[in-house]
DNA sequence: ATAAACCCTAGAGCTAACTCCAGACTCAAG
DNA sequence: CTTGAGTCTGGAGTTAGCTCTAGGGTTTAT
């Protein structure tokens, strides 16, 4: 059943995922999107399911994710259900992780930073201490060089 | 004072550092790191700040700024301290909420699979429902197609 | 003095993920 | 039947951030 879904050709599915229409040929010819039905005269002819393929896509990528973890959860994902799940959570706790990580790093930083802050008295030495938080290389007084 | 400070070839700073001489050069083509003394035969010669800067250089972009964010903080960071702290805390905290975001997204979005997999009984309709994570294209049992 | 290890420059090449282009075809409206 | 918007293909171009190559000069130890 479901055979007559409506079918939409590609500017619509670019526009309903906010997706240009390269990108879309794109993932198509990097096989992130099967090759969709033709109408008689060649253009491309999506189905809804098109459409959310195409939205998890983005997410995932905007998520971090690259295109061939992508491509993998995909093909993965028409092996049944639990290995696919298996991935992706593998996939998602491991760029959790990273992330996490990253937090932790720039807020340290920052942490510095304002430390740095609280301890400066604004607009006194700032000229007579240039020191900064990425370590300053000496402006030489300029000096002839040789060569 | 400090005028003859150690000085180091390439080499070394890029062991120091654990950088490939190839990408100190870019850097320094793309004025991350500033031109520095060269000997008479032509060989650059590195300080120690030289080497602080490039580790701030690459622990910032492992964190996710870009070369142009850095070389924006080390810009700034010639302006004096407090210009400086305000737009390294500035980036920092716009990078952190981005990391935030995707950290809650990918969690729901792991939540979710794990929801997925524990209301599925292994191994056994896994054949019968590919239901993927990704949104699969239904494979038409392949009848003809016109062209 | 000569070999080995190091360094130099300019410029080409690489990867991911697009993005754009020319020239041709299709489709719906009038 | 003509027009204009939409689409097609193949291939070139773009950006960030390197990475490599060729053909040469420099340093230092023997």
């Amino acid at each position: 059943m479901k055979k007559n879904a409506v079918l939409m050709q590609i500017g619509e599915l670019a526009q309903q995922t906010k997706t240009p229409i390269d990108t879309i040929r794109y993932y198509e010819k990097e096989t992130l999107l099967e090759k969709p039905k033709r109408s008689d005269g060649g253009y491309r002819l999506y189905s809804n399911e098109a459409v959310e393929r195409l939205k998890f896509i983005r997410k995932a990528q905007q998520l971090g994710l690259t295109l061939s973890e992508i491509r993998e959860i995909i093909g993965c994902s028409r092996e049944g259900l639990g290995p696919c799940c298996a991935l992706v959570r593998e996939l998602f706790e491991k760029k959790i992780q990273e992330f996490e990580i990253k937090i932790s790093e720039l807020s340290r930083m920052k942490r510095n930073i304002e430390k740095l802050l609280s301890e400066w008295v604004p607009m006194r030495d700032a000229k007579k201490k240039p020191y900064a938080v990425c370590p300053q290389i000496e402006r030489s007084p300029k000096k002839k060089r040789r060569r």
